[in-house]
DNA sequence: TTTTGCGTTCGAATAATTTCCGAAATCCAT
DNA sequence: ATGGATTTCGGAAATTATTCGAACGCAAAA
Protein backbone atom coordinates (compact mmCIF):
# COMPACT_ATOMS: atom_id res chain seq x y z
CA UNK A 1 0.00 0.00 0.00
CA UNK A 2 1.92 3.14 -1.29
CA UNK A 3 0.86 6.62 0.77
CA UNK A 4 1.18 9.82 -0.10
CA UNK A 5 3.75 12.20 1.64
CA UNK A 6 2.63 14.27 4.15
CA UNK A 7 4.02 17.51 5.34
CA UNK A 8 5.71 15.50 8.39
CA UNK A 9 7.31 13.31 5.74
CA UNK A 10 8.85 16.14 3.99
CA UNK A 11 10.02 17.62 7.38
CA UNK A 12 11.40 14.11 8.10
CA UNK A 13 13.38 13.68 4.08
CA UNK A 14 14.91 17.40 4.77
CA UNK A 15 16.50 16.96 8.01
CA UNK A 16 17.50 13.89 6.34
CA UNK A 17 18.96 15.50 3.74
CA UNK A 18 20.63 17.85 5.73
CA UNK A 19 22.58 15.24 7.76
CA UNK A 20 22.00 11.82 7.40
CA UNK A 21 23.65 11.26 10.21
CA UNK A 22 21.39 12.33 12.80
CA UNK A 23 20.21 10.54 15.53
CA UNK A 24 16.55 9.23 15.68
CA UNK A 25 16.06 11.50 18.93
CA UNK A 26 17.39 14.33 17.04
CA UNK A 27 15.13 13.63 14.30
CA UNK A 28 12.09 13.30 16.35
CA UNK A 29 12.60 16.76 18.15
CA UNK A 30 13.41 18.65 14.71
CA UNK A 31 9.92 17.06 13.05
CA UNK A 32 7.99 17.38 16.91
CA UNK A 33 6.92 13.68 17.07
CA UNK A 34 7.90 10.93 18.93
CA UNK A 35 11.26 9.46 18.60
CA UNK A 36 8.83 5.61 18.27
CA UNK A 37 6.60 7.38 15.56
CA UNK A 38 9.64 8.69 14.02
CA UNK A 39 11.24 5.58 13.67
CA UNK A 40 7.97 4.35 12.12
CA UNK A 41 7.84 6.46 9.66
CA UNK A 42 11.41 6.59 8.36
CA UNK A 43 11.22 2.50 8.02
CA UNK A 44 8.21 3.16 5.85
CA UNK A 45 9.89 5.78 3.73
CA UNK A 46 12.82 2.74 3.78
CA UNK A 47 10.69 0.20 2.48
CA UNK A 48 8.79 2.04 0.25
CA UNK A 49 11.92 2.98 -1.55
CA UNK A 50 11.26 6.84 -1.54
CA UNK A 51 14.63 7.22 0.60
CA UNK A 52 16.81 5.21 -1.66
CA UNK A 53 20.24 4.82 -0.39
CA UNK A 54 22.39 6.44 2.10
CA UNK A 55 25.56 7.89 0.64
CA UNK A 56 29.10 9.00 1.89
CA UNK A 57 30.74 12.13 0.23
CA UNK A 58 34.59 11.66 -0.13
CA UNK A 59 37.08 14.74 -1.08
CA UNK A 60 37.54 13.92 -4.55
CA UNK A 61 41.30 15.67 -4.68
CA UNK A 62 42.06 14.07 -1.46
CA UNK A 63 42.14 10.87 -3.22
CA UNK A 64 43.69 12.04 -5.99
CA UNK A 65 40.77 12.81 -8.64
CA UNK A 66 41.69 16.32 -10.06
CA UNK A 67 39.84 15.74 -12.78
CA UNK A 68 35.75 16.61 -13.15
CA UNK A 69 35.13 15.71 -16.86
CA UNK A 70 31.58 15.66 -18.66
CA UNK A 71 31.68 13.61 -21.74
CA UNK A 72 29.21 13.52 -24.69
CA UNK A 73 28.77 10.65 -26.94
CA UNK A 74 26.80 10.23 -29.94
CA UNK A 75 26.16 7.25 -31.49
CA UNK A 76 24.75 5.94 -34.63
CA UNK A 77 22.51 2.83 -35.62
CA UNK A 78 20.31 2.63 -32.41
CA UNK A 79 21.28 -1.03 -32.35
CA UNK A 80 19.78 -2.88 -29.30
CA UNK A 81 22.77 -4.74 -28.59
CA UNK A 82 24.96 -2.32 -28.76
CA UNK A 83 22.91 0.07 -26.42
CA UNK A 84 23.01 -2.70 -24.00
CA UNK A 85 27.00 -3.33 -24.26
CA UNK A 86 27.42 0.49 -23.94
CA UNK A 87 24.73 0.66 -21.03
CA UNK A 88 26.91 -2.42 -19.30
CA UNK A 89 29.90 -1.21 -20.16
CA UNK A 90 29.65 2.72 -18.70
CA UNK A 91 27.69 0.95 -15.40
CA UNK A 92 30.64 -1.20 -14.50
CA UNK A 93 33.36 1.80 -14.68
CA UNK A 94 33.94 3.08 -11.26
CA UNK A 95 35.13 6.52 -12.75
CA UNK A 96 31.81 6.69 -14.26
CA UNK A 97 29.46 8.54 -11.32
CA UNK A 98 26.77 9.34 -13.69
CA UNK A 99 25.35 8.37 -17.01
CA UNK A 100 22.31 9.65 -18.55
CA UNK A 101 20.05 9.43 -21.77
CA UNK A 102 19.53 12.83 -23.50
CA UNK A 103 18.07 14.96 -25.74
CA UNK A 104 19.79 17.04 -28.37
CA UNK A 105 23.09 16.72 -30.76
CA UNK A 106 24.40 13.95 -28.43
CA UNK A 107 22.84 10.42 -26.74
CA UNK A 108 24.62 10.30 -23.62
CA UNK A 109 26.26 12.56 -21.00
CA UNK A 110 28.55 11.14 -18.86
CA UNK A 111 29.91 12.27 -15.67
CA UNK A 112 33.67 10.91 -14.91
CA UNK A 113 36.46 11.69 -12.64
CA UNK A 114 39.78 11.07 -13.44
CA UNK A 115 43.76 11.58 -11.96
CA UNK A 116 45.29 13.07 -14.67
CA UNK A 117 45.20 13.70 -18.49
CA UNK A 118 46.78 10.71 -19.46
CA UNK A 119 43.58 8.66 -17.54
CA UNK A 120 41.14 10.66 -19.48
CA UNK A 121 43.28 9.77 -22.59
CA UNK A 122 43.56 6.32 -21.87
CA UNK A 123 39.72 5.75 -20.71
CA UNK A 124 38.58 7.51 -23.67
CA UNK A 125 40.43 5.42 -26.15
CA UNK A 126 40.20 2.19 -24.41
CA UNK A 127 36.58 2.23 -22.88
CA UNK A 128 34.45 4.36 -25.13
CA UNK A 129 36.05 5.05 -28.84
CA UNK A 130 36.69 1.55 -28.79
CA UNK A 131 32.52 0.56 -28.58
CA UNK A 132 30.71 -0.22 -31.46
CA UNK A 133 27.90 2.51 -32.79
CA UNK A 134 29.89 5.19 -30.93
CA UNK A 135 30.77 7.57 -33.31
CA UNK A 136 31.28 11.07 -31.98
CA UNK A 137 33.01 11.76 -28.42
CA UNK A 138 33.09 15.54 -26.99
CA UNK A 139 35.05 16.77 -23.62
CA UNK A 140 34.43 18.99 -21.59
CA UNK A 141 36.95 19.66 -18.19
CA UNK A 142 35.28 21.60 -15.10
CA UNK A 143 37.52 23.66 -13.62
CA UNK A 144 35.46 24.48 -10.58
CA UNK A 145 32.44 23.08 -8.82
CA UNK A 146 30.10 26.06 -7.97
CA UNK A 147 27.69 23.82 -6.23
CA UNK A 148 27.52 20.05 -5.63
CA UNK A 149 24.57 18.61 -3.59
CA UNK A 150 22.16 15.51 -3.85
CA UNK A 151 19.20 17.67 -2.07
CA UNK A 152 16.36 17.87 -3.66
CA UNK A 153 14.05 21.17 -3.03
CA UNK A 154 12.13 20.29 -0.12
CA UNK B 1 48.89 17.99 10.57
CA UNK B 2 47.40 16.37 7.61
CA UNK B 3 47.75 12.48 7.41
CA UNK B 4 48.14 11.03 4.30
CA UNK B 5 45.33 8.40 2.92
CA UNK B 6 46.58 4.76 3.80
CA UNK B 7 44.92 1.43 2.47
CA UNK B 8 42.89 0.90 6.07
CA UNK B 9 41.16 4.26 5.24
CA UNK B 10 40.71 3.14 1.64
CA UNK B 11 38.65 0.01 2.86
CA UNK B 12 37.00 2.34 5.63
CA UNK B 13 36.21 4.83 2.89
CA UNK B 14 35.06 1.92 0.28
CA UNK B 15 32.50 0.64 3.08
CA UNK B 16 31.11 4.18 3.75
CA UNK B 17 30.60 4.71 0.23
CA UNK B 18 28.70 1.55 -0.29
CA UNK B 19 26.62 2.00 3.16
CA UNK B 20 27.18 5.56 4.68
CA UNK B 21 24.74 3.31 7.67
CA UNK B 22 26.91 1.14 8.75
CA UNK B 23 27.33 0.43 12.43
CA UNK B 24 30.54 1.23 13.88
CA UNK B 25 30.99 -2.65 14.65
CA UNK B 26 30.44 -3.69 12.13
CA UNK B 27 32.69 -1.43 9.83
CA UNK B 28 35.72 -2.69 12.45
CA UNK B 29 34.62 -6.20 11.16
CA UNK B 30 34.77 -5.19 7.88
CA UNK B 31 38.19 -3.40 8.15
CA UNK B 32 39.73 -5.87 10.57
CA UNK B 33 40.06 -3.86 13.47
CA UNK B 34 39.19 -2.83 16.88
CA UNK B 35 35.76 -1.00 17.50
CA UNK B 36 37.88 1.92 18.80
CA UNK B 37 40.34 2.03 16.28
CA UNK B 38 37.62 2.28 13.41
CA UNK B 39 35.90 4.87 15.19
CA UNK B 40 39.41 6.88 16.04
CA UNK B 41 40.59 6.86 12.42
CA UNK B 42 36.64 7.90 11.13
CA UNK B 43 36.63 10.87 13.15
CA UNK B 44 40.08 11.91 11.91
CA UNK B 45 38.98 11.67 8.19
CA UNK B 46 35.46 13.78 8.96
CA UNK B 47 37.76 16.48 10.89
CA UNK B 48 40.47 16.55 8.02
CA UNK B 49 37.94 17.00 5.65
CA UNK B 50 38.25 13.76 3.68
CA UNK B 51 34.53 12.50 4.62
CA UNK B 52 32.60 15.77 3.67
CA UNK B 53 29.53 14.71 4.27
CA UNK B 54 27.06 11.84 4.47
CA UNK B 55 23.63 12.66 2.02
CA UNK B 56 20.09 10.59 1.47
CA UNK B 57 19.16 10.34 -1.91
CA UNK B 58 15.45 10.60 -2.11
CA UNK B 59 13.66 9.68 -5.04
CA UNK B 60 13.34 11.83 -7.37
CA UNK B 61 10.29 10.96 -8.89
CA UNK B 62 8.44 10.40 -5.48
CA UNK B 63 8.81 14.22 -5.14
CA UNK B 64 7.24 15.17 -8.04
CA UNK B 65 10.15 15.93 -9.95
CA UNK B 66 9.77 14.60 -13.56
CA UNK B 67 12.50 16.26 -15.29
CA UNK B 68 16.25 16.43 -15.09
CA UNK B 69 17.84 18.57 -17.04
CA UNK B 70 21.33 20.14 -18.07
CA UNK B 71 21.40 23.73 -18.59
CA UNK B 72 24.43 25.45 -20.76
CA UNK B 73 24.86 28.73 -19.96
CA UNK B 74 27.24 31.29 -21.87
CA UNK B 75 28.45 34.68 -20.28
CA UNK B 76 30.09 37.69 -22.50
CA UNK B 77 31.96 40.02 -20.44
CA UNK B 78 33.77 37.93 -17.60
CA UNK B 79 32.66 41.10 -15.09
CA UNK B 80 33.79 40.04 -11.67
CA UNK B 81 30.44 41.44 -10.40
CA UNK B 82 28.27 39.52 -12.61
CA UNK B 83 30.13 36.49 -11.96
CA UNK B 84 29.77 36.69 -8.57
CA UNK B 85 26.00 37.24 -8.44
CA UNK B 86 25.46 34.48 -10.89
CA UNK B 87 27.23 32.21 -8.75
CA UNK B 88 25.58 33.39 -6.00
CA UNK B 89 22.07 33.27 -7.41
CA UNK B 90 22.37 29.11 -8.28
CA UNK B 91 24.20 28.46 -5.36
CA UNK B 92 20.74 29.68 -3.30
CA UNK B 93 18.35 27.57 -5.94
CA UNK B 94 17.20 24.77 -4.58
CA UNK B 95 16.21 23.45 -7.93
CA UNK B 96 20.05 23.16 -8.63
CA UNK B 97 21.77 20.36 -7.95
CA UNK B 98 25.11 21.07 -9.40
CA UNK B 99 26.59 23.87 -11.24
CA UNK B 100 29.93 23.44 -12.83
CA UNK B 101 32.64 26.03 -14.28
CA UNK B 102 33.83 24.50 -17.52
CA UNK B 103 35.67 24.58 -20.67
CA UNK B 104 34.65 24.59 -24.01
CA UNK B 105 31.53 26.62 -25.77
CA UNK B 106 29.59 27.58 -22.83
CA UNK B 107 31.07 28.68 -19.25
CA UNK B 108 28.52 26.74 -16.79
CA UNK B 109 26.86 23.38 -16.95
CA UNK B 110 23.91 23.66 -14.32
CA UNK B 111 22.52 20.03 -13.24
CA UNK B 112 18.59 21.38 -12.17
CA UNK B 113 15.62 18.85 -11.06
CA UNK B 114 12.09 20.38 -12.34
CA UNK B 115 8.44 19.20 -12.00
CA UNK B 116 7.21 20.07 -15.66
CA UNK B 117 8.40 21.90 -18.36
CA UNK B 118 6.24 25.35 -17.25
CA UNK B 119 8.63 25.21 -14.35
CA UNK B 120 11.45 24.78 -16.45
CA UNK B 121 10.45 27.93 -18.60
CA UNK B 122 9.73 29.54 -15.56
CA UNK B 123 13.29 28.88 -14.41
CA UNK B 124 14.94 29.75 -17.41
CA UNK B 125 13.19 32.90 -17.99
CA UNK B 126 13.12 34.12 -13.84
CA UNK B 127 16.40 33.00 -12.65
CA UNK B 128 18.43 32.52 -15.77
CA UNK B 129 17.78 34.72 -18.74
CA UNK B 130 17.34 37.77 -16.04
CA UNK B 131 20.65 38.23 -15.36
CA UNK B 132 23.43 40.34 -16.74
CA UNK B 133 26.31 38.89 -19.17
CA UNK B 134 24.22 35.80 -19.63
CA UNK B 135 24.35 35.94 -23.68
CA UNK B 136 22.99 32.07 -24.43
CA UNK B 137 21.48 29.40 -22.37
CA UNK B 138 21.09 25.91 -24.04
CA UNK B 139 19.13 22.92 -22.47
CA UNK B 140 19.20 19.33 -22.55
CA UNK B 141 16.77 17.36 -21.12
CA UNK B 142 17.38 13.61 -19.64
CA UNK B 143 15.08 10.87 -20.13
CA UNK B 144 16.80 7.98 -18.66
CA UNK B 145 19.43 7.83 -15.81
CA UNK B 146 22.06 4.74 -16.63
CA UNK B 147 23.71 5.49 -13.57
CA UNK B 148 23.85 7.63 -11.20
CA UNK B 149 26.29 7.58 -7.93
CA UNK B 150 28.63 9.69 -5.76
CA UNK B 151 31.14 6.90 -5.12
CA UNK B 152 34.51 7.28 -6.07
CA UNK B 153 36.66 4.52 -7.08
CA UNK B 154 38.97 3.06 -4.36
C1' DT C 1 -21.29 3.79 16.72
C1' DT C 2 -17.62 1.11 15.16
C1' DT C 3 -13.60 0.72 12.75
C1' DT C 4 -9.26 2.30 11.21
C1' DG C 5 -5.15 4.72 11.26
C1' DC C 6 -1.75 7.34 13.74
C1' DG C 7 0.28 9.04 17.31
C1' DT C 8 1.71 8.97 22.43
C1' DT C 9 3.86 7.30 26.58
C1' DC C 10 6.23 3.97 29.11
C1' DG C 11 9.25 0.30 29.97
C1' DA C 12 12.83 -2.81 29.01
C1' DA C 13 16.10 -5.48 26.47
C1' DT C 14 19.59 -4.80 23.11
C1' DA C 15 22.90 -2.73 20.81
C1' DA C 16 25.94 0.96 19.47
C1' DT C 17 28.87 4.94 20.51
C1' DT C 18 32.39 7.11 22.85
C1' DT C 19 36.00 7.70 26.25
C1' DC C 20 40.01 6.24 28.73
C1' DC C 21 44.20 4.02 29.48
C1' DG C 22 48.08 0.94 29.11
C1' DA C 23 50.52 -1.57 25.61
C1' DA C 24 52.42 -2.22 21.11
C1' DA C 25 54.02 -0.51 16.91
C1' DT C 26 56.16 3.11 14.07
C1' DC C 27 59.14 6.79 13.05
C1' DC C 28 63.16 9.58 13.15
C1' DA C 29 67.42 11.67 14.38
C1' DT C 30 71.53 10.51 16.18
C1' DA D 1 71.03 -0.02 15.64
C1' DT D 2 69.35 2.92 20.12
C1' DG D 3 66.54 5.80 22.46
C1' DG D 4 62.74 8.75 22.73
C1' DA D 5 58.68 10.83 20.94
C1' DT D 6 54.41 9.93 18.55
C1' DT D 7 50.79 7.40 16.80
C1' DT D 8 47.72 3.71 16.75
C1' DC D 9 45.79 -0.15 18.81
C1' DG D 10 42.73 -3.19 21.75
C1' DG D 11 39.87 -4.04 25.79
C1' DA D 12 36.92 -2.45 29.30
C1' DA D 13 33.64 0.61 31.01
C1' DA D 14 30.42 4.38 30.84
C1' DT D 15 27.12 6.60 28.22
C1' DT D 16 23.66 7.00 24.85
C1' DA D 17 20.62 5.30 21.26
C1' DT D 18 17.76 1.91 19.05
C1' DT D 19 14.11 -1.11 18.77
C1' DC D 20 10.56 -3.52 20.40
C1' DG D 21 5.81 -4.40 22.49
C1' DA D 22 1.72 -2.97 25.05
C1' DA D 23 -1.88 -0.01 26.53
C1' DC D 24 -4.31 3.97 25.38
C1' DG D 25 -6.24 8.47 23.18
C1' DC D 26 -8.01 10.84 19.44
C1' DA D 27 -10.05 12.10 15.13
C1' DA D 28 -11.84 11.02 10.73
C1' DA D 29 -14.19 7.76 7.75
C1' DA D 30 -17.47 3.91 7.13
Amino acid sequence: MVKLIDSTDRQLLKALQENAQIANVDLAKRINLSPSATHTRRKRLESEGIILSYETTIDRQALGYDLLCFIYIAMNAHQRDDITQFQHNVTCLPEVLECHHVTGEYDYILKVVLKNTNDLKHFIVEHLSSLPSVTRIQTTVSYGEVKQTTALPL
